[in-house]
DNA sequence: CCCTCCATACCAACCGGTCTGTTTTTAAAT
DNA sequence: ATTTAAAAACAGACCGGTTGGTATGGAGGG
């Protein structure tokens, strides 16, 4: 793997752990065993051009990693809980959730930085998709999917942040036990 | 008003305005009119304790204006609808919201410090706490209440994340439109 | 020879925190 | 009521360390 991607992947995974102010450049460099030099090399704009690649890549990979799920699983309900149980196995495995949330980045550089906020929007707005597809697959009507796609990015989105706070993956267990309701009671 | 509770006012406004490692002890001090000697008089451990103190004061901030507001509604939903009106409301003419959510502080701080983590788990606990009461005295049974207070915390932060990362109230005004869908559907 | 890639020394700015000294307030003693 | 001592509150210089970022130079392959 070439340099620039590992240097992606393992920022990703330190932006995602403790954020962007949390991060240092000589952390990223001891992690990755580079130099500055080479770091500046592949990224001239410095740190936040490197933030906005680590979105971009990671958007890409929840993207891909999502769609895997709801090709395979009949309905939206199925395919929601078992990407759910997948978040829930990651956490009591890892004690954190990667790969998926980057709402530390959005409350942290949301208002800082538009090309940073534009990449999370994106990111929400591709999983909201693909809930919504799968969701239209289902036979809801258009109104009744904008709603309940929204509802499950919300809820799940908050449910990792109450995981993280409460140290234990009980939130996001009760969400997929109740999201079904949600989904019947249209 | 003292000095103390004027800089808890000002750092609490801060820092989920900006994070925790967003905002500096200078910019601080600036903001409040006072000195380093002032800030350390009062806040002996310094940064940390000064944002655990801002942590416990929008805690009690929150619980008694959201039991305000739920004593002069009838119902969960009545109540609930009234409370993210006001968000919305907030959010519209601010463009942001204060004085409800701290996720940003969990994110950044919650694998970093257990006392931050502990007093952010303690007001999430307390806002579902209040929407418990009220679902119980709606007529919920235990279980039912347990999900659905669940749901409503981690739908309503997750909604102000994608506020801000849509720059629109709009996610706010869905979860108020959905919410009520859940509550009929037990 | 040039261009990609990397390494390192260096920089000003800022970080949170400490220290010392001064002002102001409080309260007890006369 | 006045004096006085102690304590609370505040001001600002100073500190080591770290931050993100730059400039320069070298290695290596086409």
């Amino acid at each position: 793997m070439d340099t620039k991607s590992r240097i992606i992947d393992i920022a990703t995974s330190l932006f995602q752990k403790k954020g962007y102010l949390g991060v240092g450049l000589n952390e990223i460099l001891k992690a990755c065993n580079i130099s500055k030099g080479s770091l500046y090399h592949h990224f001239p704009n410095g740190k936040e051009e490197l933030l906005i690649a680590c979105l971009h890549s990671l958007n890409e990979a929840i993207t891909t990693h999502m769609e895997e799920i709801f090709q395979n699983y009949p309905s939206t309900q199925a395919a929601t809980q078992a990407m759910i149980e997948e978040l829930i196995v990651q956490y009591d495995r890892d004690g954190m959730i990667t790969g998926y949330t980057f709402s530390s980045i959005v409350s942290e550089m949301g208002s800082l930085s538009e090309p940073v906020r534009n990449a999370c929007d994106q990111s929400f707005t591709n999983i909201q998709e693909i809930y919504s597809n799968k969701l239209i697959a289902d036979g809801f009507s258009k109104e009744t999917t904008d709603s309940i796609s929204l509802m499950m990015t919300a809820s799940i989105e908050g449910a990792i942040m109450l995981c993280l706070t409460k140290k234990t993956s009980d939130p996001l267990k009760m969400i997929s036990q109740v999201l079904p309701n949600l989904l019947n009671s249209y």
